[in-house]
DNA sequence: TGTACATCAGTGAACGCGCGTTCACTGATGTAC
DNA sequence: TGTACATCAGTGAACGCGCGTTCACTGATGTAC
């Protein structure tokens, strides 16, 4: 029982371990109402705490606010990794690769749809990478593990790896955002779930 | 001189045309700051008048926004028409037709990187088109004409057609949303012309 | 042409809101003897 | 094992900020006679 400091950084104080606290109401309000919603004074509120109280765990808002990016990223992972699971077997590796690219993209936008206010805010974290954290997001390292894949396989030739991760990245971004934010928000799933693979379809034929 | 009164809205009054001044000063904000930095009480600081004011001329905050945003929507078209201007003169008809296409498409990025705060901006104006105006925004139908003339032209095949506007748009639109805000911000102009380059010419591919 | 009147653009003050952040404090906990 | 002490997580109140919006008003303008 003398080992009960294990490897989290949880010491049951007076709150036990408000940072995480903190965190995890930080993402329920990113969830609610996007990164404009997380707001210090809601988060301690919610915690039952007072504002001040913040100040041991966190350095100021914008310090909580990517905690919960860096974790919403790590999150997205998941369904994009999901859709390559359920691809089923393939004989063909080469066809294999594109599937999983094709299951990065699909599920980005599907990160995106089933939670807006999360992937806005997860956003933020990979405009401001944190100091301790991977330069690059979670997501888009998915990205280039796919692509890698696709090269080694021989679904992609080597001369066309080179920037074909922007492209793949931006057109999976800006489909989401439009149809998050765009005019078809809101659309019939059957519709979207159309125009997100054309997209998908349409950016892998073109770096190909 | 009995006339005086013309085709615009403008009655000189105690301002002139405050309506016009608060439209002006918000594009100003909006420039600088985005769509956050517009308040009603900045506005009407800079105008020379008294917050209440405003109201003589507008609902609420979030109609002067709109309205911004509609103007700024008709200033992008601008650019992604000079770069169709700038591409020469070309006997195959389909080239200038593919041409026309792609400087849509890099107009539009430029516009973007040139104007973040307007580009930023004019994303609330086609969330919500204001009920006086097009269903859709000024650079999108930009973009389904060029879309059209390809087909006319035969640069693109009438089958291919369907769809390929929302490939478009999603690749430029992330394209720009990441140039602005993603890892590459603040990269140098050779690289991000580069980058922006190959999504146009990848999306492009992609769609045909 | 001159005067009385109606209109309504713009005023000034206030309402109530929520925010981030700081400060001196208090009181529960872990530790040293 | 028991007591004195140091630590520092959490408190409560306050600072100063800016916002959107409303209200009764005042005063310049256009118009009707």
């Amino acid at each position: 029982m003398s080992s009960a400091s294990t490897a989290e950084p949880s010491r049951p104080y007076h709150h036990g371990d408000l940072r995480a606290a903190l965190l995890e109401v930080a993402l329920d309000l990113a969830r609610e109402g996007g990164p404009a919603a997380v707001s210090l004074r809601e988060v301690t509120r919610r915690v039952g705490v007072s504002p001040a109280a913040a100040y041991r765990h966190v350095r100021d808002r914008e310090a909580l606010l990517r905690a919960a990016a860096q974790e919403i990223q790590a999150r997205m992972v998941v369904p994009m990794r999901e859709r390559l699971a359920s691809s089923g077997e393939r004989a063909d590796a080469a066809a294999r690769a594109l599937d999983r690219l094709r299951g990065v993209g699909l599920g980005y936008i599907d990160f995106a749809l089933a939670e807006p206010g999360w992937f806005a805010t997860a956003m933020l974290g990979v405009a401001e990478p944190p100091a301790d954290g991977p330069a690059h997001a979670a997501p888009f390292l998915e990205l280039l593990a796919a692509l890698d894949d696709c090269v080694e396989t021989g679904a992609l030739s080597p001369g066309r790896r080179r920037g074909a991760e922007f492209s793949c990245w931006a057109a999976v971004h800006g489909c989401a955002e439009l149809l998050v934010h765009g005019p078809l928000r809101g659309a019939d799933p059957e519709t979207v779930r159309v125009i997100a693979e054309k997209v998908v379809d349409d950016i892998i034929a073109g770096i190909r």
